[in-house]
RNA sequence: GAAAGGAGGCGAGGCGACCGCGGCACGACCGAGUCCGCUCGGUGCGUGCUGAGGAAAGUCCGGGCUCCCCCAUGGCCAGGCCUGCUGGGUAACGCCCAGUGCGGGUGACCGUGAGGAUAGUGCCACAGAAAUACACCGCCGAUGGCCGCGGCUUUUGCCCAGGCACAGGUAAGGGUGCAAAGGUGCGGUAAGAGCGCACCAGCAGCAUCGAGAGGUGCUGGCUCGGUAAACCCCAGCCGGGAGCAAGGCAAAGAACAAAGGUUGGCCAUGUGCCCGUUCUGCUUAGACAUGCCGCUUGAGGCCUGUGGUAACACAGGUCCUAGACAGAUGGUCGCCCCUGGAGAGGGAGCCAUUCCAUGGAGAUCUCCCCAGGAACAGAACCCGGCUUAUGUCCUGCUUUCCACC
């Protein structure tokens, strides 16, 4: 599963910026960065052209209404390219079935930590869960949204 | 039939549908310009086509391509090389093909780090007496020396069975070691020894065959350890460095700059601040971060023919088959096929008890259900190799043994 472009981060600047985010929540294999979208920061591409105008106009209520995500797998979670594909897909996969559910007006990115390649899939996904209810991104759980990340 | 050897091929069984994603083309829409023909740019849209590998991997060799430094040509010297049987192939190679020698296997066949130790220098630990050198044990003591039964002799002395192991001889045997100065046998000798002879190994010379590495034969003197991944000698080859994050173009911003630690501390949570570290330039400024190019047509694949044992070369025809940049191939489903399991029905021939008959297991066929159809592994500038990982996979060929005709 790959995530389309509407829902998709890219340029180092992005990343950078999400790197400095405050808003972090840590399980045993996954840690989940929460920042405030920001378009100067983002590559040209990913944006298509309403985005672009609508930036332009109304740039608050693009902000309230954008959502993406990333999966980052670095080298030292496995060494086999083909191991970290599958859990970049699992895990976008589960991003996908959980749109629906979420708060919008969120960039967040999802990094997997070195003993992660040795957990199962259900482990993970269950992680990925509760990380999300412990964020309070979940649209049900808004009395546990962290005074951090409202603005 | 069994076991084995070797060659080639394939890589989510086949066909199709839907969803999602990368690329390209066309259309549609939007924007800008316009000489009103159109041109340029963009896209959350539509349609069509297309979208990982035999190793994409390890990054171990050889190149192409790009920039910097140096030299710009040739010779000589110096330096470097983990190049080292011969001859071919190739853009090149440490790769490939064919052959030679050696080693292994009954054989098909396999392995081979295979120049020079007689150019020179060095080293050979431990053990052992001794490592180009020797005498520890042992053997002998023929020849000298000493003792000496006996004999001859008037005596000195002479001859002599035997003894000693003093001088000395020996390198057969023992022991040590990777290695002890060719090996085996016969002769020979006091004991031994290439001391002599036969065969074998090695060396040299000659003849002959071969393009060559080398092969074969004859003769000779008898004979000379290992190590060159020790220095070295010989032959061959060689500008150096960085690598597509190379490098080029464009736009924008700017020194309280930028990048990195895929993030240490703090807060008011963001074009944040602080700390530590790092480029060129330092008078101006540049580079990186953005977009585009490089970017996939190439020593290219396939087919046919010719030459060649082959690697390969040449000629003709035909095909275009990923180009991402936080990095696209994954899900779901339908039909057919294959494999395994369970069930139902039919059932050749078989066994047991018996008169037909009954009971038991059952080759094979049909139907239905369930499970599975993999493993190693993911393009990142591009080629040629090597190495490593991987399958109850497929197709020829060859050898040995067994059975039958």
């Amino acid at each position: 599963m790959v995530l389309p472009r509407d829902h998709r981060l890219s340029g180092t600047m992005v990343f950078d910026h999400l790197y400095r985010a405050r808003a972090r929540f840590h399980g045993g294999n996954l840690i989940l960065r929460v920042g405030l979208p920001n378009f100067p920061h983002l590559k040209p591409g990913l944006m298509g052209s309403r985005v672009r105008i609508a930036v332009q106009h109304n740039r608050a209520a693009v902000c309230q209404e954008d959502l993406r995500f990333a999966v980052v797998v670095s080298k030292k979670v496995s060494k086999r390219a083909v191991m970290r594909n599958r859990l970049r897909r699992l895990l976008h996969n589960a991003f996908m079935k959980d749109v629906p559910h979420l708060r919008r007006g969120y960039w967040l990115l999802l990094s997997l930590r070195p003993g992660a390649a040795q957990r199962s899939e259900d482990q993970l996904l269950q992680e990925w869960s509760d990380l999300l209810r412990q964020s309070g991104l979940c649209c049900g759980h808004e009395q546990h949204v962290p005074a951090a990340v409202i603005r």
